[in-house]
DNA sequence: CATCATCGTTATGGCGTATAATTATAGCAA
DNA sequence: TTGCTATAATTATACGCCATAACGATGATG
């Protein structure tokens, strides 16, 4: 509420509980008991772990799961416009254009007007872009193999499968 | 860069392009095909289905993960601290502070003292919280339920056995 | 030509999450 | 005791991702 300074009472409920003295908190061994068999709370823990060895592996060259992913969908379809490439890759139009305006700056693409339908861009790797994107699949694959290194490869594809159906459903 | 509104020209690289008229942009049939079998992209794409699929269902009951994680925590284990639960839920201990100050807000949960350390607070469900969680736990099981409507109870396990596998990981 | 839809873009706001700094308390040592 | 350091909670704040609104430019249709 306030915006500014306050005297800070760390619990603003200090009613005058007469001190019971009861037994010294637990530590609590398993916390998270309680959310054990909740596939959305491990399906979120999952993502986040893939998330951070991803940005962690792709720091180095700069590369955001967005970016890469754009990336990928030019080299295989250099005649889809952004809002196919949107679409497919699950970003808002308006956040599409800046990321491509970002990997253009940067030098990895250029839009180039698509002579059919003077409105829309078709998207061309640089050869940067080619370079950064060989190098990125480089790092990519190790990742896929440090993530998926506890599951042998049916167990990896039942999990992309099922993942797949989950994602296509609900 | 600029702040203000600008002339809006589309393509800032509007070069003399001499218009070669090509084939007409390709509609891209499968246009994901080229992350097909990433790992990362299924896990984002199905915790995001898995979201929205959560967010629906308890939208009526004013319910977000982080509120039930720290509901469900909270009753199985009243003796935590906050940060106990800030780690087991992954949330920094300043988020976690607001998110308690809106459920005690709420009427959801109240703080008390630790009397074994006055520096700490111990978290208690109000009757309205418990409440709220029983109707929240009936929604959780029809979403699960929902969730896993493609898997069998095997399929189901193995599943989650992997996903953990991941979480604890990489 | 007038109208309406589509593509890309800019500006903007919300939400979740991260860090820094502060207050209160605890533990410990000189 | 005093003083130093560590811990618990809190406040303020900033950053990034995602969403909507609004607009200019172009295309399609009557």
């Amino acid at each position: 509420m306030s915006t500014t300074a306050r005297p800070n009472t760390k619990a603003s409920a200090r009613r005058g509980a007469p001190a019971v003295a009861q037994r010294p908190a637990d530590p609590v061994a398993e916390p998270q008991a309680a959310l054990d068999d909740r596939l959305g709370y491990w399906l979120r823990l999952a993502q986040m772990a893939a998330f951070e060895a991803f940005n962690e592996a792709m720091a180095p060259l700069g590369m955001t799961p967005g970016r890469l992913g754009a990336l990928l969908l030019i080299e295989a379809s250099p005649n889809a416009h952004q809002s196919t490439l949107a679409e497919a890759l699950h970003v808002k139009p308006p956040n599409m254009a800046v990321l491509l305006a970002k990997l253009e700056q940067d030098g990895l693409i250029r839009r180039v007007d698509d002579p059919a339908n003077r409105r829309a861009n078709m998207l061309r790797l640089t050869p940067a872009g080619r370079a950064l994107l060989r190098r990125a699949r480089k790092v990519e694959e190790e990742l896929e193999i440090k993530l998926s290194a506890s599951l042998d490869t049916k167990e990896r594809a039942a999990l992309i499968a099922a993942l797949r159906r989950i994602a296509e459903r609900a």
